[in-house]
DNA sequence: AGGCTATATAAGCATATGCTTATATAGTTT
DNA sequence: AAACTATATAAGCATATGCTTATATAGCCT
């Protein structure tokens, strides 16, 4: 989950690849359109694609030698309700995260800490 | 606007700092605990809480010599309704796509390619 | 003031990333 | 088959990123 979710906005998380989206939000386009209206060179569009596509955020259908890609809409909604599905699941539910629950819960143990805490915001008041 | 966006996608792009957004959505912790129950140094710490800070993801509260980080889910809402409204934004509205918008316009404009991929589609059925 | 505790910042290093140029691959047309 | 178009991949390089260790800064306490 957490490797899917990441990935996803790395892809979004580039000046490039933003562009490129925003492209594909008004049409579909090729490869070679693409590198045209951007004015970018055909390998340096292409490697932003393929993480694009890896990341599940552009869809490809072929057409004769032409390679259209599409924003994958769906998808990004997909990843928006993931990422605040992660956000608000319970410690217990993540894999991942048995060390860190632990943890936490000690957090609070330490006396020493929160006399002192509660002496400086005494102070503060 | 696409510069808060690539930045703030970029800020949430990356493990480490998933993994504190995911702790800080469980509690407000200062970067100690944080160091203490993700098991990673202080310095490291600190450095993705300054990324997250820059981005406006996470906010900070200073108590004693405690700093206190909380996860603004104000600004994550915030984020992703301005990437939308990036993507279904009119490129006529948005600075820096002149270019673009223009080049865009002629892509359809080649007869040749046109004729070819007509042939094509013709070929395909 | 001096000694704590917590945090920030700096320096250095290894790896990752984005770009360019060059080349390989795939599909189309003649 | 040969030439052409579009795309993918590879190699190389410069810069960015994430981490560690070391050090500086800031706030609190005795």
């Amino acid at each position: 989950m957490e490797e899917k979710l990441f990935k996803a906005f790395k892809a979004l998380g580039e000046p490039t690849r933003l562009k490129i989206i925003k492209m594909l939000s008004v049409q579909s386009m090729c490869v070679c359109e693409l590198s045209a209206v951007l004015d970018m060179t055909q390998p340096r569009v292409s490697q932003h694609l393929k993480i694009l596509k890896e990341a599940g955020l552009v869809n490809e259908s072929k057409e004769g030698y032409w390679v259209y890609h599409s924003l994958n809409r769906e998808s990004l909604h997909r990843l928006w309700n993931q990422f605040l599905a992660f956000l608000d699941a319970d410690l217990r539910n993540l894999e991942g995260y048995e060390e860190e629950l632990q943890k936490l819960s000690g957090l609070e143990s330490n006396e020493k800490v929160i006399a002192t805490k509660e002496k400086i915001r005494a102070n503060n008041t």
